[in-house]
DNA sequence: GGCGTGTTGATTTTT
DNA sequence: TCAACACGCC
């Protein structure tokens, strides 16, 4: 351990050593923030303290498979064993198994995610018979899953007059209906969403003391990572179990909060040494990651935020170079950017694509990347987004085997009851569920007691639905004496899932064949993981567990070397040596729909300096001038968040759009390959505003104008308005409106098209000047 | 009750 | 742009 301590700086070292009572470790980016935490929990044993009693709470289950193997080097693996280490979500949801019955519910209940409760509240909205316009699905479920991260039940709703008057406002009064509808729908059918996992914890811990009194007792050391993203329901848990020993060390970062949207409330972290007594705050402000150009670039971006600790955050590390800035014209050419660029420094810095992160703000731009990477075959990989076990083949899978272990789960039963087809449609199941509502069971148990039951459905189909329920139950039996991978592959034979996927034929058929193929090998290895574990025996209901808490950042695919794709929030916590952050735009980032407070732009500002801060050597900004959005090209300006990094870290690769000048040059490189510099050249200003841009420095000007040759020159084309345009089209032009295209002629710089215009003229434009927007 | 076509809405981030 | 859903016809 000695020799451990001495990987440690001093600021570092102090926390690791606090003995008992309250911690806050304030760490900067790349501070070393996880290392303190490994080092503590492994300090904390080496003085002799249980394991057993240890509870670390981290963000993601990576991280704390990560730290908790890092402690297994330091304290040897079987003591590591004993430690309790997860995200919230999992250790809750695994102590609220174990007292469910106390709060009503099974052991197995299913975990819901987050298109599971849609979909209820999308069906309770509709049973009542409302505007659908009005009580949008989405958004009542957002606004339900933040009541209950602030602990409001619906009780405490209806005693609320101000949060009734809001809804009332908004025209929706019956919001708390729906909630109300909701919770008994999700108590019915044994399920619980992921606020449930937190909330239900605290009732827990309220309303049965001698419970709260156990989990003080076993979890004597309390630490919580990312302590600045918790929610009010986390941060309620966590004072309240560490509430007798006080023994809690929190870790985060104010700067790096992300996820107020979530419910995340910033005040945890900035209040909590007015929440227990004599806190001992230390500060990790040396930052080992990135270059003094990134950690001081970073800086002078979060400085503009007001909320926010004093911190000061500062590298030993090379100057390291500029921040690079680069436009497009479009979104495409963005892609082709960030390719070519990482394929350049691959070559010229023998990298692997390993090196290489490409970050967003939101996951429709990875398409963009996506078709640039692979038309230049470098290798990537997409974190995030429709994640595999939401894909619809396998989450049909899924839902067989949650009904499995708990057959009152609804939202799993309506799924995939009727597929693949048995007919068993869908008045048939309105029938069940007015039924259901009324006797106050789950569907499944009706359709056990259908003849008891006069439902008025006819006795064909009545079979069907025996027949169902008797698959199931015999799958159930299947449950009881074997593990999951005997299950699942006994549940994709006989419901006929792959000879539906089969007999479609088509290449999403075959995909889906595959992908089911690929879930029941991931269940394969899940079991020989779980093997492994001591208290683990490769149940279906863990591997369920598993399937619902875990992130696509979870899921090792054991190829790493592959240029990472994902969005910013996805990123936190991570390092990659070059960061290309796409997308600076306004409206986009920061996204339009959080530029109406200034808390909500902060949140935004945050967001870029966890963006920037991920970088070690060399961070890219792109933006683009146009962008598909919705299927529409949409004008774009820089965004305000690149204008506030001070100019001295940054380097234009393109000037920006200045009063008069548009860079636009007329080679198309895609199609000549080489690009003739003595054709580049800087054209006459454009009809229309340009958008408003501070100049770069007079010295960087200068730099701008020496670029040499190669990566760094701008590489841009025409394609925007040379595109894929054929006779047919309704174009638009800036000057003669709307039209269709009547004729195309010519190639490349000279193709022409002549165009009927709806005023009545007909003419023929230049496309490569036209500048003509597709609109049909 | 099944199947096909048309319409609509989504794109802010995720445990 | 694409996917999910609703509606209408068989």
């Amino acid at each position: 351990m000695e020799k451990y301590l001495e990987e440690l700086n001093e600021a570092q070292k102090a926390p690791v050593l606090h003995k008992e009572g309250p911690l806050m470790v304030i760490a900067g980016a790349g501070s070393g923030k996880t290392r303190v935490l490994t080092f503590r929990i492994a300090y904390l044993m080496e003085q002799g303290v249980d394991p057993f009693n240890i509870l670390a709470l981290t963000f993601t289950n990576k991280a704390a498979r990560e730290m908790k193997k890092r402690i297994a080097q330091i304290v040897g693996a079987s003591e590591a064993k004993n430690l309790w280490m997860g995200t919230f979500h999992s250790i809750f949801a695994k102590i609220l198994r174990f007292e469910a019955d106390k709060l009503g519910y099974p052991s197995n209940f299913t975990i819901y995610d987050t298109q599971d409760s849609q979909r209820l509240i999308g069906a309770i909205i509709k049973e009542m018979g409302l505007d659908k316009d009005i009580y949008k699905y989405k958004q009542i479920q957002n606004r339900i899953s933040s009541f209950k991260n602030s602990l409001i039940t619906v009780r405490a709703y209806y005693n609320n007059p101000e949060l009734v008057e809001a809804d009332a406002m908004a025209k929706r009064p019956r919001v708390g209906e729906i909630y109300e509808a909701y919770c008994d729908r999700c108590f019915k059918a044994g399920a619980m969403d992921f606020d449930d996992l937190l909330l239900k914890t605290n009732e827990l811990l309220t309303r049965f003391p001698e419970v709260l009194m156990k989990y003080q007792e076993r979890f004597k050391y309390i630490l919580v990572d990312e302590y600045q993203d918790t929610n009010h329901s986390q941060y309620l848990i966590v004072k309240a179990l560490s509430d007798r020993y006080q023994n809690i060390c929190v870790v985060g970062d104010d700067a790096q909060s992300i996820y107020a949207f979530r419910g995340a409330n910033i005040n945890n972290i900035l209040n909590f040494q007015r929440d227990y007594d004599d806190v001992k705050v230390y500060r990790l402000e040396q930052n080992y990651r990135s270059t003094k150009n990134i950690v001081n670039a970073a800086n002078s971006v979060i400085e503009k935020n007001k909320q926010r600790l004093d911190k000061n955050v500062w590298t030993a590390n090379d100057d390291g170079s500029f921040i690079k800035v680069q436009r497009s014209i479009t979104d495409a050419e963005e892609g082709r950017f960030v390719a070519s660029s990482i394929f350049e420094n691959k070559m010229q810095y023998q990298l692997s694509e390993g090196d290489f992160a490409v970050l967003y703000r939101t996951n429709s731009q990875s398409r963009a990347i996506e078709d640039a990477l692979r038309r230049k075959d470098i290798p990537y990989r997409i974190y995030g987004g429709l994640s595999f076990y939401q894909r619809k083949e396998i989450k049909d899978v899924l839902c067989y085997l949650r009904l499995v272990l708990n057959p009152k789960d609804e939202e799993a039963l309506v799924r995939i009851i009727n597929f693949p087809t048995r007919g068993i449609g869908q008045t048939t199941m309105e029938k069940l569920t007015v039924a259901a509502n009324h006797y106050k069971r789950s569907v499944f148990e009706v359709m056990e007691n259908l003849d008891k039951i006069d439902l008025k459905i006819n006795t064909g189909t009545k079979t069907k639905l025996d027949n169902f329920v008797t698959m199931i139950k015999s799958f159930q039996i299947i449950n009881k004496e074997s593990d999951a991978f005997t299950v699942a592959e006994h549940v994709v034979k006989k419901t006929g899932i792959l000879q539906e996927f089969k007999k479609d034929g088509t290449p999403e058929g075959i995909a889906r064949m595959e992908n089911i193929e690929e879930l029941l090998n991931g269940i394969k290895d899940f079991i020989e993981g779980q093997k492994e574990l001591a208290d683990a025996n490769g149940s279906l209901a863990e591997f369920l567990e598993d399937v619902a808490l875990a992130t696509d950042l979870d899921k090792d695919t054991g190829d790493d070397d592959r240029v990472a794709l994902m969005t910013i929030h996805l990123a936190k916590g991570l390092e990659f040596p070059y960061v290309y952050i796409v997308g600076m735009e306004e409206d986009l980032f920061p996204s339009a729909m959080s530029m109406n407070t200034r808390s909500e732009l902060e949140e935004e500002r945050r967001l870029f300096y966890v963006a920037l801060t991920r970088a070690e050597k060399q961070a890219y900004l792109t933006y683009t001038q146009s962008r598909y959005r919705w299927g529409k090209l949409i004008d774009a300006e820089p965004s305000r968040f690149i204008e506030e990094i001070d100019d001295k870290y940054l380097e234009y690769l393109t000037p920006p759009l200045d009063a008069g000048y548009r860079y636009k040059p007329l080679i198309d490189a895609d199609i000549f390959g080489e690009v003739d510099k003595s054709k580049l050249r800087l054209k006459r200003p454009v009809a229309g505003t340009p958008p408003s841009y501070k100049k770069p420095s007079e010295e960087k000007l200068r730099k701008l104008r020496k670029l040499k040759p190669g990566l760094d020159q701008p590489v841009e084309n025409n394609n925007l308005f040379d595109n894929d345009l054929s006779v047919g089209n309704k174009v638009e032009h800036s000057r003669f409106g709307k039209g269709e295209i009547i004729k195309i002629e010519g190639v490349g710089n000279d193709k022409k098209a002549e165009i009927k215009f709806e005023n009545g003229g007909i003419k023929k434009l230049l496309l490569r000047f036209a500048r003509l927007k597709v609109i049909g």
